[in-house]
DNA sequence: TGACACCAATCTGTGCAGGCATAAAAATAA
DNA sequence: TTATTTTTATGCCTGCACAGATTGGTGTCA
């Protein structure tokens, strides 16, 4: 995937500075990195800059290139999402995603029920059909794949591509949450029953019962996990970095 | 402000982008740009690879630089969100903007009545006591500042960076809301009660209340500017993109 | 004749090497 | 302390070689 040499770079830095093991106030020189990565001038340049956009590094002249602190990594980055779920602090991570989602799915399914096309509707009824078929057959990785693929239905149905492109971070926590083993041997009844109503609502254009499914869908995933972060320790941004 | 040379050439191109002066779908070389904007190739690439992470183009060999559908955009991104505020179509941005927010804002006044610092919360405690004040009074200019640290504040304080980094955002949308004269003369003295509200909840760590009172404010702030978006098309994006 | 596979030409981004200009920190002088 | 010079790393530019994808042509076979 990653095919490009600059990619590269990036993936090399980015996954080092979230992990930690590049300091945060570090101080690279571009000309170190040409000869540690082996690489020329303008690949690492390019790489600097997706980093700066990330927020995680900060190149100024004639002091070379800052690392900089959590609170200024850009939170929404697909990259520095990755990093961070591959860190020590995956528990942090995995909390704010949460958080997130728990906010937004509930007003992505009472929207989507006023103003999915009608096609994502079927769709919506197709899928959850099927998750209450390999659900209560035990299959966990195909219900894996159709709970995925149905919560991503269910944002990008909203017509709201902010919350369409939660898609991505919200199947992690989908997958981390099976693979970690916090899921039951089956889902369990009620789960399958709010996904079918979340489906029905959305298909039968009644926004308030999709939020009140969707809701009491949230309310049971955060109990599943919360355990994950219970020692993580909170980030509290400056407020005024923005003003 | 964005005085490096490539940055001036991602804010032309981005910009013309996301306005549609530049169509979806066209094809853009590497070297007309470079005697077009009079810059090195080193600054059109560096320019091009920020542009790429943002979702706007797609560079491929033999090929040229492929500008793409606002699909593909990432609209989390800093760049994105400004340029659409700024296009024809700042009404759809506003809406996605204003769902997000309504979506997340009561979470984040929740979250803060459990885990926010004691500094924060006897800063929110002074805000809402000078929104008051201003408020009565009917100095909109000093309101509006004060509403959008308030605001700034409750998601910082949350403890979720994810939450945190939507003050930015938020604070346009408050702007927005204020130069586009729909505000009222003088704030409704509902709002500054529940403003008040959602402080002393935070203050006296009752998570209901400040999410109860939080949730007045986005239903009030809803229907203040939602006329804005009336005849916005919603975007309707590919849920497969990701998986 | 027409369909298909294969090969070569060509075009464009990618990567490399080295040079000069410039801004900001640090050292020096006033 | 304040002003000036020196230092030094990034910013920017250019020429060159390479890689990969598209295109068109060529030849084979049906």
């Amino acid at each position: 995937m990653a095919t490009s040499l600059h990619a590269h770079v990036v993936e090399h830095l980015g996954s080092r500075i979230v992990s930690g093991q590049i300091p945060r106030g570090s101080i690279i020189l571009a000309a170190e990195l040409e000869q540690k990565l082996q690489v020329s001038r303008s690949v690492i340049r390019e790489a600097v800059r997706v980093l700066a956009q990330c927020g995680l590094v900060n190149s100024t002249k004639r002091v070379g290139i800052r690392v900089l602190s959590a609170e200024h990594w850009n939170p929404y980055d697909d990259h520095v999402i990755r990093w961070r779920l591959a860190s020590d602090h995956k528990g942090a991570q995995l909390r704010s995603l949460t958080e997130l989602r728990i906010s937004v799915e509930p007003m992505a399914a009472e929207l989507a029920a006023e103003v999915a096309p009608e096609e994502m509707r079927k769709e919506l009824m197709l899928i959850s059909a099927q998750m209450n078929h390999y659900g209560r057959q035990g299959d966990l990785r195909r219900f894996l794949e159709l709970d995925i693929r149905f919560h991503a239905l269910v944002l990008a149905a909203s017509g709201n591509e902010m919350f369409a492109n939660l898609a991505t971070p919200v199947g992690a926590i989908l997958r981390g949450r099976t693979e970690l083993g916090l899921m039951p041997e089956r889902p369990h009844e009620e789960a399958l029953l709010w996904h079918q109503s979340v489906a029905d609502a959305i298909s039968n254009s009644d926004p308030a019962a999709a939020r009140r499914n969707m809701e009491s869908i949230m309310r049971r995933t955060h109990n599943e996990i919360s355990s994950l972060w219970e020692n993580e320790p909170r980030l509290f941004v400056d407020p005024g970095k923005t003003s």
